[in-house]
DNA sequence: TTATAGATTGACTAATCAGTCAATGTGTTA
DNA sequence: TAACACATTGACTGATTAGTCAATCTATAA
């Protein structure tokens, strides 16, 4: 692995484990393996670093989501398969689930960079569709996906603090339903 | 105002602007205009200044929002009237907001703490009562507990960046919506 | 072979910060 | 008044940290 990516997978479990303040960029490089003056050759400041990992971990998680996404679908199963992808995705990456709450509540959150993201883009468009369709509540699309959004991250809260409905589909459904009902007509 | 009052005042200012670990201890004693020691002999350390803010917040947040919840209210007016509130609250507090963002993605979280506060068991009583009564969906009251609180802060965070629907109170009203059609049956 | 550009090192620095402490002030009680 | 407890000060420290830099290495291209 080249030493960026390195770094940056590096960042992700120190950062998960003691935030972003509480891990010296100097401990970063040694626990990666690579010189203290390397990070700063591939990342002019600690913040750079962070936001290319949040831009990396959107695109990770838009990869993987996307390609779950299949042709012909209805908007219910497209969503349900984007809600599920987001959930299973945070459940299996706690590092990247802890690393983006730090981020999304942090100064260093960028309203523009998030919009401009593909990942964004295309739940605002599904949004769109499902309101024009009149499936979903006649509000703003953005409203729409923090909703959404918030709810993922309220199921995946839940379902870390009670593992033991990590594999109920029963309850998983249910809890499906409950983001649902929210944006639904 | 005492100085214990007018260090966490100040520090309430400070961490919303500039994090808790962009704000220097002695930034804050400065601020309040006290002696740096004097922090230090209230809140035996930087940490215990945080604790002691956030139950003073759910302290204040819980008073303003109980006392406007009248006798003889349906579930849903009396659900309404703590949403209402708790929306206002954060809208007329923005520091207070920020601070709770940063505090519950923080390693300073502490669920235990948080489960023990009034706040937390009022509203995990009306839960329970709300699917007694086969109003909410039969889930965990903790998780409809979540889910409302989740809304909120979208909600919150969607008529910060939106302000000219702040006064929209059809709009409120189907804000709200979104929130109780998540949890009811 | 030589020249050039980028990769890599790690010791170093200047600044910052949480927390300490000895000294002094203040109010209360006996 | 005397004794005591708590409040308050601010200079100080020891530790930590983000970021620098001169030197060296490596690979590729002319």
């Amino acid at each position: 692995m080249d030493k960026r990516t390195k770094l940056m997978q590096t960042a992700r479990e120190l950062f998960a484990k003691h935030g972003f303040y509480g891990t010296a960029t100097a401990r970063i490089a040694k626990e990666a393996g690579v010189s203290n003056g390397i990070l700063f050759h591939y990342f002019p400041t600690k913040e750079e670093l962070i936001k290319a990992m949040y831009l990396d971990l959107k695109d990770r998680i838009f990869k993987y989501s996307v390609e779950q996404v299949y042709k012909g679908a209805t908007l219910k199963e497209s969503i349900y398969t984007l809600w599920l992808a987001a959930v299973e995705w945070n459940l299996e990456n706690p590092d990247d689930f802890l690393f983006m709450q730090q981020y999304e509540n942090s100064p260093f959150r960028n309203e523009e960079l998030e919009r401009s993201h593909r990942y964004v883009q295309m739940s605002l468009e599904l949004a769109e569709k499902g309101i024009a369709d009149g499936f979903f509540k006649p509000m703003p699309s953005m409203l729409l996906y923090r909703a959404m959004t918030g709810m993922v991250e309220t199921s995946v809260r839940f379902l870390k603090e009670n593992p033991e409905l990590q594999m109920d589909f029963e309850f998983r459904n249910r809890l499906f339903e409950m983001s649902w009902d929210a944006i639904r007509k």
